[in-house]
DNA sequence: TGCTTTCTTGAGTGATCGCTCAAGTATATA
DNA sequence: TATATACTTGAGCGATCACTCAAGAAAGCA
């Protein structure tokens, strides 16, 4: 049996994934329409069907990306900074983090536009949500197990209200009449007293 | 000069607005089509257009009525409870809101939709979740004269940190996987310490 | 009752939506 | 070079978008 292997694509599909990722992320689900990301991928419809399938199915790929960095970020901040030190970093990284096309985290914004229609998008990014909280509660986890925050509290609960805490300050970060830096500091500054 | 008064229109103009804006807050701007209004409001499109104008100037009214009323729950509960006892309860109650279309605030999540795309309602929203900043921090500061919080703290920061709270607890409460009210009594909680 | 005015109705507007597919082009193997 | 295979192109699909408007129904005043 002979294999032909007659073409290969003229584009990056990993760099395309994270170049959709950024135009969702910015502009939401319903906000982001074939056209702007066949502009902004420089894919005709075919190529883009080709490619990914379908509109959905590169989100659902565009979130996981995103999530998936979302940790690997956190996992590398804890290996610097220690547990207590990543949780107090990563609201200021969050904030700042001049590259990214949005101050608010991408999961809760799918979340909220998506999850009254019960949009199987809400679910995976409600999933991710779920794993995030999870990284946080193992960062408390080993913040206790390390002395250094007390052993008193949840660490569930703890990751619970910390994740609840970013996602209102990225949010927040948004608007121009906020200082998100203050607010930042101060999530920062509560840990301090755990 | 004789004036001729033949006919008022069958609808509550009022009513319609209050049901606009639980089709708006749970679905979204882009998430509502002008078939969903038609019949949740029992509307032809001749008849809406006559009455609205357009869907965005039936979103604007909306999203005005959502932020009066905000405002006037808080002053209510204010006058009841005191000025801390209103900043402790209101992250319970928003919570709670049984008869509510959504948990989320649907400012915040029309200024996360919209405010990529420059669009007028993110604006709006925006000018409205800072009116309610302005609460929050005139009762921090009533909070400060009548003794019951320390008066070491800027009230304003207060009030912002206060509010990207409320705006995460809001969010998480949409989640069934985020004990919402653990969330809201910790947040409370935090006012007792100031 | 008849007249004037406004409200209601709903078919229909052009534009855009996500998406398809037949035709053309490019490339690795024989 | 010839051929088989995959990728690229873009016109165009039916559906839906926000919205319009001409025609008919209803209500107050004479």
């Amino acid at each position: 049996m002979v294999t032909w292997m007659p073409r290969k694509p003229s584009y990056d599909r990993d760099a395309l994934i994270d170049r959709a990722r950024d135009v969702f992320w910015r502009q939401g689900w319903a906000g982001t329409s074939l056209k702007d990301l066949e502009r902004e991928l420089k894919l005709n419809p075919g190529s883009f069907y080709a490619a990914f399938g379908s509109k959905d199915a590169l989100y659902a790929l565009a979130l996981q990306r995103y999530a998936q960095e979302g940790v690997a970020r956190l996992t590398a901040l804890a290996e610097r900074l220690g547990a207590k030190g990543a949780l107090q970093e990563q609201p200021r990284l969050v904030i700042e983090a001049t590259g990214a096309p949005a101050k608010a985290c991408m999961l809760a914004k799918t979340y909220a536009e998506l999850q009254a229609k019960d949009h199987e998008l809400a679910g995976q990014a409600g999933v991710h949500m779920a794993e995030m909280k999870a990284c946080f509660a193992d960062l408390f986890r080993r913040a206790q197990e390390a002395g250094e925050i007390s052993p008193d509290h949840d660490p569930e609960r703890l990751a619970t209200r910390y994740q609840s805490d970013l996602l209102g300050l990225r949010l927040s970060a948004e608007r121009s009449d906020v200082d998100a830096q203050a607010v930042a500091a101060d999530i920062a500054a509560d840990i301090d007293r755990l």
